[in-house]
DNA sequence: ATCGTACTACGAAGGTTCTCGAAGTACGAG
DNA sequence: CTCGTACTTCGAGAACCTTCGTAGTACGAT
C-alpha cells in the first residue's frame, strides 16, 4: 500500500489511495487476502474522502447499525454491482471497513475500534451528523 | 445555489457543489455579495468533501486557531494564487467558511456556530483528528 | 491619475472518480 | 459436474478535481 500521487504537478498535492489492480481475483481468492491499510497507515483525508460520497456514507451508516458483519449483497445501494464493488474497495483501502471472504460472500465490518483509537469520536460524530441531517430534512 | 448532477448516467449519483461562475468579479465587487449556502443548505457530504483535501484542511485548521478572520493572503498554502482562490471557493460554497470583502482583502472566518448547530461536535472532532494524526506521525 | 497589492476569471492540461455493461472467476449446493 | 449466487475485472465514457499561467478587476495609497 504505497502512496500514489494524485492531481496536478506539485509534490505538495493531495495524495490518497492506491489500488492493487494487478492482483487478479484468482490470486486474491487463492490466499484469501485483501489489502487493508494497517492502523498506522490510515489517513484522515482518505477517511473523510471515503465518507463524502453518499453511497459510501450510506453503506457505513448501515454497517454502524448492524451487530455483525454484512455481505456486500446485504446493502440496498442505488448502483450496479460493479459500481458497488468499487465503493467497497474505496472503503476498504481508506481503512474504514475490513473485508473478509466467507464462502462466496465478502463480509464487511466497520473498523470501529481502530478508527476510534486513531481519531477518537470522529466516526460517531459523522454518523450523528448524518442522522441529524436526516432528521432536519424530514 | 442549485444542485448540479455529477458523475455518470443515473440520477442516484452524487451531488455536490455548484459554482456561480457567471457572476463576474465586477458585479461581485459591486454589491459586495458572495454566495454562501444558508445554514439549512449546508450538506454533510459537501463539508466532508471540502475537508478531505489537504490544502483545504490546512486552511481550516489555521482558521480554527485564529481569533479573528484572516485574509486569503495570510495562509501559507503550497499552491499558486489562482489555485488558492479555487480552494477558498470550495470552502465557501460548502458552507465551511464565510467570506467578506474588506478593502482589497477578502476575510475568511469559520462558520463554527452554524456548523455546530447542524452537526454538533463534528468540526471539533475533525480538527482533533487532524492534530492527533500530526502527533502520531511526529 | 498612477501604482502596488489582493484577489478573480478564463482556458487548459492531466489525472481521478463514478458510472455502466459484458464477461469472467470462486464457491457451495444439488 | 453443472448450476446459481456473489463478487471481480476489463473497457469505456462523462463529469469532475486540482493545478497552472495569463490577463484582468477592485481598492487603497501615493
Amino acid at each position: 500500500m504505497g502512496s500514489g500521487s494524485r492531481y496536478g504537478h506539485t509534490d505538495a498535492g493531495a495524495r490518497r489511495l492506491t489500488s492493487e489492480r494487478r492482483e487478479r481475483m484468482t490470486e486474491q481468492a487463492a490466499h484469501r487476502a485483501l489489502a487493508h491499510p494497517e492502523p498506522g497507515g490510515i489517513r484522515l483525508e482518505d477517511v473523510l474522502h471515503a465518507l463524502s460520497d453518499p453511497v459510501r456514507l450510506g453503506i457505513v451508516r448501515r454497517l454502524a447499525d448492524a451487530p455483525d458483519a454484512l455481505a456486500c449483497s446485504a446493502f440496498d445501494v442505488p448502483v450496479t454491482k460493479s459500481t458497488s464493488t468499487h465503493h467497497f474497495r474505496v472503503l476498504r483501502e481508506s481503512g474504514v471497513v475490513r473485508q473478509t471472504y466467507r464462502g462466496t460472500a465478502k463480509l464487511n465490518a466497520l473498523r470501529r475500534a481502530e478508527l476510534d483509537a486513531l481519531f477518537p469520536g470522529l466516526l460517531d460524530h459523522v454518523l450523528a451528523a448524518a442522522d441529524a441531517e436526516d432528521t432536519r430534512r424530514a
